[in-house]
DNA sequence: CGAATTTGACCCGCGC
DNA sequence: GCGCGGGTCAAATTCG
């Protein structure tokens, strides 16, 4: 799914860029809930017992974006990996950030009632400055995230 | 050539 | 105690 470098910024029926200018995304950023308990995960057997963080609590941040993209662009680059497919018939994609260092993961789910909806589950904070100008709309959407999600 | 993406396999936590 | 589900990583392949 590679998707053609076709960024639309319109309600169109292909990929969305966010962030390029004015778009009819209706975003709705108001579901946030922080948490983290995990740390014995998989990562700790590679990462050579690298744990979660200083104190093992990761920011997480959800998003509800009524779009028919589910990738939303907001300028960082995000490689994706693993797709886990449910019993029922939705398809979580992960996602992360091919930064150095930078282990930010993002994971966007469907609701199988409504496509419409697009929930996007951010995971981490970035720490390095984007590459690309985009994220214009989004960004403002994001900074907002970054407000109302607690230290 | 480099980077990104895909699929499969592996592992851990929890449930019963 | 064992099983299942969910989640992640690795390697291979493909695209640009």
């Amino acid at each position: 799914m590679e998707g053609p470098p076709t960024y639309f910024h319109g309600n169109s029926t292909d990929r969305i860029k966010v962030g390029t200018n004015n778009q009819p995304l209706e975003t709705t950023n108001k579901n946030i809930f922080e948490g983290g308990s995990r740390s014995s995960g998989y990562e700790s057997k590679v990462k050579s017992g690298k744990k979660r963080d200083k104190e093992g609590r990761m920011h997480r941040y959800a998003f509800q974006t009524r779009s028919q993209v589910d990738i939303l662009d907001d300028g960082y680059r995000w490689r994706k990996y693993g797709q886990k497919a449910v019993k029922n018939s939705k398809f979580p994609s992960y996602y992360r950030c091919t930064h150095k260092g930078c282990n930010v993961k993002k994971q966007i789910q469907r609701l199988s009632k409504d496509e419409e909806i697009v929930v996007t589950t951010y995971e981490g904070i970035h720490m390095h400055p984007l590459e690309n100008n985009a994220a214009d709309s989004f960004e403002q959407i994001f900074r907002q995230i970054q407000t109302y999600a607690p230290p």
